[in-house]
DNA sequence: GCCTGTGATGCCGTACGTGCATCACCCCGG
DNA sequence: CCGGGGTGATGCACGTACGGCATCACAGGC
């Protein structure tokens, strides 16, 4: 033997020891342990061996532990438990029972496809932890990239690469704008109509695709639109609006529950498009949570 | 292999999955372990065999923890350093640096010669912990039979069978009275002098050696004592003598420092011993701590 | 007194962990 | 484009030590 580091016996002795030390009878313990006798006796010498203590006093009626013996065991009992739970915690990762996944979302995300796939997920595996956290798409693509989140529900923007995407949504925006603005009343806009109204929209380095979609719509409509205000998360432009400072673009089902004082138009004609999209990197390969999830999420 | 009970793998295993685990890089693992590459290339699959899960993923350059071998590296770790603390622990047990000591003992001993020893051998073995309790003699016989103490300081009280025991200290003892006492004037006393005195005393029930010692000195005085009062412990009979209610004896060592309503007076001629034996059980053989406070105590 | 039951010991076969040599593969540099 | 250095994996032969079987030494019991 080379050397046994640190540790100069094995996980045997100690399963034997721990057998004859709870049971104080070498061949009872020899029979539960599924070897001869001679060999019980031979691995607890050679743990007394390797210890320097004697584990156990022999006398002809029976064994009884030293205080050595009983220090052991002390020490051993807990070590064994923990030990002997380890390959049924890796098959319960592995198979995705538990776990913990970090995802990150937009807004829009959150609004649409993510609550249900959340519930359907919990309600398959809930011994997997999520870690939550919105940020806009730009951040989710850097945090992808650098692993510090296994998978993000963004707008695309452009390629991506590095990154295994799956498109979850897709919904021409109408608009969102105040009911006291004199197009309210008609039940569908289209964007030409709108060249004089100042629009609410959010930072362009947040979300460049849905940006320049916006106006490449507006340019294919021929008008040119006017940016009033940018604000992130995109749910407070519902606020501004609100507040009768402009219009914002919308998908229908983020406009779901609106204040009194706005009113959702859908568009006829161009209009700028939201996307929501399931993107994780290529590699390292999905551990079996994340890919419980990924299944889940593109179902 | 026979079976090898709830756990599949060895402590060889985790060792060499720890170092791969932590240095991620297999020759250097190896040489750092003191065996060949391949040696341990093939204890790494076959843990991962053992336990069902990939633990490493093997990259040309390099190797990375799948989140399986994350898992199990943490769980891993503290057992090994558990594991590997066992042989000092034991050591230091069996060397009698730490461990526990149970000792009972009387008022008297704790008022000669327990402070002493205790000291010493704290100062020499500071890591052993002392449970002590003060309890009369025969209770300590019943205690030292049942196991419950290790050791005790106790007045002898015929033989003591299945004990070894050592002589401690022997000391006549002198009378305790008030000095209101007529007698209280004399520099000596005897004890045919103190037939008409009543005396304090404790039940016989609790050492009854030294109580028929004093019965026998009297008798050899030639008078038959007044026993007035019993109490327990001994050292209170100084609060009643105080209160005028009698005599008591007493030894010299534990007549230090008396209130000024008492006096103590030797004895000149047949007079009570006190002795204070130090006593463990013949077997079990005493450990190492107790063999350490056995030798102090003797000393 | 023999018989039963305890743990320890002698002997031997074999399984398996090991080292050496080599392979398969990839990155990197000329 | 091709070779050299470096990665971990694999084939093979050796030695060890673990385990089983048979037996020993010893103490208690109807």
């Amino acid at each position: 033997m080379p050397r046994e580091f640190q540790i100069p016996f094995e996980l045997r002795h100690l399963v034997y020891f721990r057998e004859v030390g709870q049971r104080l009878h070498f061949r009872k313990s020899a029979e539960a342990l599924a070897i001869a006798q001679p060999a019980l006796s031979r691995a607890v010498a050679q743990l007394e061996s390797a210890v320097g203590a004697r584990l156990l006093n022999r006398t002809r009626r029976g064994v009884e532990l030293t205080p050595a013996g009983r220090l052991l065991l002390e020490r051993v009992e807990p070590a064994l438990r923990g030990l002997a739970a380890i390959p049924a915690e890796l098959k319960a990762l592995v198979s995705g029972e538990v776990g913990h996944i970090r995802i990150a979302f937009t807004g829009l995300a959150m609004a649409t496809v993510l609550p249900g796939i959340l519930r359907e997920f919990h309600r398959r595996h809930p011994g997997v932890r999520l870690e939550l956290s919105e940020s806009p798409t730009a951040s989710q693509l850097t945090a992808l990239e650098a692993g510090e989140i296994a998978c993000g529900f963004f707008h695309p923007d452009g390629p991506t690469p590095h990154l295994h995407t799956r498109l979850l949504l897709r919904e021409r925006n109408g608009v969102l704008l105040p009911v006291s603005h004199p197009l309210a009343n008609r039940p569908t806009l289209r964007l030409r109509d709108l060249a004089d109204t100042p629009f609410v929209l959010f930072p362009r380095t947040h979300n460049a695709g849905f940006y320049d979609r916006v106006l490449a719509a507006f340019a294919t409509a021929g008008v040119t639109p006017r940016i009033a205000e940018e604000i992130w998360p995109r749910a407070n432009g519902v606020g501004l609006v609100r507040a009768g400072m402009g219009a914002t673009f919308m998908a229908p089902s983020e406009a779901r529950p609106l204040p009194s004082e706005v009113a959702f138009r859908p568009l006829s004609g161009p209009a700028p498009e939201s996307r929501v999209v399931l993107g994780w990197p290529q590699n390292p390969a999905p551990d079996a949570a994340l890919a419980a999830f990924l299944a889940i999420a593109s179902a």
